[in-house]
DNA sequence: CTTATAGTGAAATGATCGTTTCAAAAATAA
DNA sequence: TTATTTTTGAAACGATCATTTCACTATAAG
């Protein structure tokens, strides 16, 4: 029997992460990722195969990270209102916290990589389909419990939030003035009451 | 006296331009850049000093570009609400000619390298302050006409609808169907009424 | 304890990176 | 025409790129 792999493969994504985070795909070389995991280049390729191969395993990480923040505060929240702050609130305090000004891995790919890679621009359209049919779901139920009006149908509504939440982060890379990100996450809202 | 610069110095901006605006900076090399201007090498360096350089000009090329086609659709205008949407709807088109997906060279950038280049990072800012500003003017036009309502303040509105466009336009990568995008932009500047 | 299997380390692959060099060519002023 | 100035063209710079190679080592089943 093969000897196993010795490494934790969750900590090696989080470190290549962190690299692919700051300095973006086209920015990252093989050495930086070699010297941000301790693995050797050979375990690498080993392990992920390439280099584009990794970073798609690093997009899902990433993804599956902010699904679980995500369903961790639906989970919380009595009713749709509650619901969608606690969405926006959570990017509130990704930005806060995003000392670096480096924005969110995906969008970040999203404009770099999509015209350019068709296995990132497929990862981009389900994730697009996801985080909509997510915001769909409490738009719904917002309309169905009267709290939020029904002058556009669920899935227009996402889309706008969808849309909302690319702009705030987008903002929050220059703009981390947490007065001035509650306010236009107020504003993005009112039109659902 | 010297020989003169024989080519096209805005000719060979816009040809940089779109080299940058499909592969990005960092996805961009010095050969793609020779070969796209039918530059020599030598003469990029002697006109340009260096690829960090060259893409500050092709920016602010591309922002000039922008900025008149904003003043232009502001100058036919005849109220804020005219206004708002011409600038929206500029958008719009500019998300439904872009057939590569591309999205836009300032916001592309703006996630590669913002946290990377000092010099970028200033720029942005300028961006930003210019776009807010040009925004801010069309916000306090409109509350004087009575058009726009005052719920919050014009410098509010104005971070408003620069995070909106910038959602916008990443929605645009992979949405371009216009009725989607024209609702959205609706949903967007209902708030101002 | 052998043997099969696979992870590891270090070096090397050819290609390409951004930038520099320098002689030749071109253009104007005297 | 000659002197001066600057753009060119082509080659070369060392560094770094993503990836491969392969001997070596560690593991676990037989």
């Amino acid at each position: 029997m093969p000897k196993v792999e010795t490494f934790n493969r969750n900590t090696v994504l989080q470190k290549a992460t962190e690299v692919f985070h700051k300095k973006g795909y086209n920015g990252t070389s093989m050495q930086d990722l070699v010297d941000a995991t301790d693995l050797n280049r050979s375990s690498i390729y080993n392990s992920f195969g390439s280099k584009l191969n990794m970073f798609l395993e690093v997009l899902s990480h990433y993804q599956s990270i902010y699904g679980n923040s995500f369903s961790q505060k639906l989970a919380q929240s009595y009713n749709a209102t509650e619901a969608i702050e606690a969405i926006f609130d959570l990017y509130i305090h990704e930005i806060i916290n995003d000392n670096d000004r480096k924005g969110c891995l995906v969008i970040n790919c999203k404009s770099e990589m999509t015209n350019q890679e068709p296995l990132i621009k497929s990862f981009m359209e389900k994730n697009q389909d996801r985080m909509i049919a997510m915001l769909e779901d409490i738009v719904t139920k917002g309309q169905m419990e009267k709290i939020f009006n029904q002058n556009q149908t669920a899935g227009q509504y996402a889309l706008y939030l969808f849309s909302s939440i690319q702009g705030l982060r987008m903002t929050g890379i220059l703009n981390k003035n947490e007065n001035d990100l509650r306010n236009l996450t107020r504003t993005v809202l009112k039109v659902l009451y």
